[in-house]
DNA sequence: TAGCGTCACTTGCTCAAGCAAGTCAGACGA
DNA sequence: TCGTCTGACTTGCTTGAGCAAGTGACGCTA
């Protein structure tokens, strides 16, 4: 930590604000992942997945892409797919063009899942995040997470949010 | 999921505030962790864990105690208090008073620990989260978590923002 | 004071994920 | 055309965490 960094300990407006982001980033994502294992057997990483590949032109991604889409390592990703296919909602396939590539495709059992799992995530992140914001919080908070992203700096591959096909893993477009 | 709950998928507005922030949630907790295990060998979670030990009294505290602070199972607890130990940062000893709690106590070399690790975790806190924002931000970000968490609602035991002695893990008062 | 229930841990089993070492297909230069 | 390289997975080994079944100390009741 070569940098000025201020006093060891934060002040009590600082500890204020980063408590309150840090309670949310423990929580928010738990509450969510508890929502999608309850009602749909699903973590939000496996849920992410499917969804990626629902909407990827003929239900199907390489792996690699997928990975990219899903920012996760092939290692996890792999394992992921395998779980997936075990249950028939995915399927593994060499591509045909070219056979280093392996294609993930979403099958049509897999395609159902999504169809069922996807109106209570999108309620869950709702009823937790959007509905209880207002219009002006809710650009407020768009600009906030920017910054920190910003600060987060270059050299982390942020989706880019203006992508014209954002496959946002947590999106349901 | 018996609520009303509005069009299946988001609306581009919704879905570029909930992807921002999604984005947030994924990589901050990851930078953080990436940067006490890069500088201190520690995840957050045992970061925590020293910390609420150092500024309990007698650097000690009742485990079930301290799951409570660090928001754990305690099987979790007891398994990172044993590789705590093991690394001789802290010390498992039964509560003289009632032989049914065990005390954790931090160590001279713990406290070293924390006190080696604290600063560049805090830095990494504020170059990333609150020295990019503006003191308006700073407000908007309390109130938005706020609503956030209330709407998790009550059931969830949000730590208590005005707690005499927020021990909070993440905290560093 | 013996028996019992309760509570705070602890531990065996299982699974998810990281790292590092394979494996295999295509690209490329000799 | 052959050997080498690279890149895309895959897999063995290890570790962290959850669940459920212990274990041991108290408190309480008969």
């Amino acid at each position: 930590m070569g940098e000025i960094s201020g006093p060891a300990a934060f002040s009590g407006d600082e500890l204020q604000t980063w408590s309150s982001l840090a309670t949310v980033l423990e929580w928010l994502p738990a509450l969510l992942d508890a929502q999608l294992q309850r009602d749909a057997g699903l973590t939000h990483f496996e849920y992410g997945l499917l969804y990626a590949l629902s909407v990827a032109p003929d239900r199907t991604l390489r792996l690699s892409v997928l990975a990219g889409y899903a920012n996760s390592s092939l290692t996890k990703l792999s394992r992921a797919v395998t779980r997936l296919e075990r249950r028939q909602w995915v399927r593994r396939t060499t591509d045909p063009t070219d056979g280093r590539y392996t294609l993930a495709t979403l099958t049509e059992l897999g395609w159902h899942q999504v169809d069922e799992a996807m109106p209570g995530h999108v309620a869950t992140v709702r009823r937790l995040v959007l509905t209880p914001l207002t219009a002006a919080q809710h650009q407020q908070l768009r600009d906030i997470t920017q910054s920190i992203l910003t600060a987060a700096g270059p050299g982390h591959p942020w989706r880019s949010p203006t992508a014209d096909t954002p496959v946002d893993m947590d999106g349901h477009t």
